[in-house]
DNA sequence: ATTGCTTATATATATAGACATAATGAGCTT
DNA sequence: AAGCTCATTATGTCTATATATATAAGCAAT
């Protein structure tokens, strides 16, 4: 058992918590000791022990609440972290060759399921493109995005045809809110030609919406080549 | 334009470090003053505008290295960040009734791939189980599972007809490291009964690995209902 | 040019003390 | 019994200061 000695860090007193912890001394549910107190035992300060438990809060361990104290969680929420890189950097880092072609480019008014979702008028006015990412010459990610103009006229100007939308929203748009989510769907014909594959065969997915102040910015459906996996660890 | 006051909280200077990127005040790749600049702008100290550029850091927002200063990075790889929840508390934290089925319990030599994808020896002992989440009487998750007993021979004994293996190990073994895969796949027929939907169908499909010190703990198959989306703000 | 030392500097972390804030629970009132 | 008030207390945060450590950059020796 890690014994408390003197000049501990807060990674030291995090790892002596953790310990504790697994090895049921301070059981899910209950309530661990003040931050004084446990200063007072690590003889370290208030101000280390408060950031050793700040983040071990942070990963999902324990739970603070002023003046209730700090409580172990009896299932720990871990949470995954998945980081969310440009489709340019995710396939370039495999060491493989990143191309892009766009697909198709047209200004339309927006169709009713898309101003419902992203919020705006009826028949205002989007940019709407199609665009295939290739790693290697292999398809790997087919992306149908919508671009609303309103708080970003330049857009329409943008030249898409030889670097992808993505790039250009980054440079130029900083988001302010996202929302992202990941589900399976149908390769319809469409998507399954693009992406080199059967009709019908699962596609992983991702929908991300991202608003600048509160203005919806643009709505991407990103098609994952077959056998694609989000994975992390931790 | 955020000016600087007097009393920031750590908070407040992150905020205006935020704003001030996106303003491109502090354009990509250029360096930050330093903290001590900083603290002496704000009015505040170094040890608050330490807290303020750290956590900015750990958002994917500012790149820090000792003596190099901090940086603003080009495309913030922004983490999204999803709880992974029981599947009891994901569904009544909806409001349903979760109700759990065991389909299948068997002790079986491990099939190749599984040892394989685990690294265990050919042919040792694993625990199969099968089992079913329900939302509201409706097919949630079908949880495909493989348990080796080595460092938990109590497993053997445990009750699965009543609670789910997911409860129980949270219980039980705390895991020390996690690999977490998302992914789509086709139902199986098997797969497609149990989720009440037809063979071919897309599924999203979870997939986790746990050790505990380095030993493999489980493998776990998350097959979710169609419709299904993990989703994520920020 | 390459390698190895030195130094300056920016971040990383620790300490000590103060005030702020939220939530609990005891005691009082109705 | 139910509701209200208020002191208590644990965490949240800020200030001020000090030491530790990594490393970029310059300089020297190979």
């Amino acid at each position: 058992m890690a014994a408390p000695r003197a000049n501990m860090s807060y990674r030291d007193i995090k790892q002596v918590v953790l310990d504790r912890i697994h090895n049921k001394i301070w059981a899910p549910d209950s309530l661990l000791p003040s931050e004084t107190d446990l200063a007072e035992e690590f003889s370290s300060t208030r101000t280390t022990v408060n950031r050793a438990l700040r983040e071990l809060a942070e990963e999902g361990y324990l739970e603070r609440k002023r003046k209730a104290g700090t409580r172990v969680l009896n299932s720990p929420v871990r949470k995954a972290q998945f980081a969310i890189p440009l489709v340019r950097d995710e396939i370039s880092e495999t060491g493989a060759e990143y191309r892009y072609a766009l697909v198709e480019r047209a200004v339309m008014p927006a169709p009713g399921w898309l101003s419902a979702r992203m919020n705006i008028p009826q028949g205002r006015e989007v940019l709407h493109l199609r665009c295939m990412h290739y790693a290697d010459n292999t398809p790997f990610q087919y992306e149908v995005r919508w671009i609303v103009p309103d708080s970003i006229p330049e857009v329409l100007e943008a030249d898409f045809s030889r670097s992808g939308p993505n790039d250009w929203l980054v440079q130029k748009v900083p988001f302010t809110n996202l929302e992202l989510s990941f589900l399976a769907t149908k390769a319809d014909q469409s998507v399954a030609e693009f992406l080199d594959t059967q009709a019908g065969d699962p596609i992983f997915t991702a929908e991300r919406i991202t608003w600048l102040r509160g203005e919806p910015v643009t709505l991407a459906k990103l098609f994952f080549a077959p056998g694609y996996r989000m994975t992390t660890h931790l």
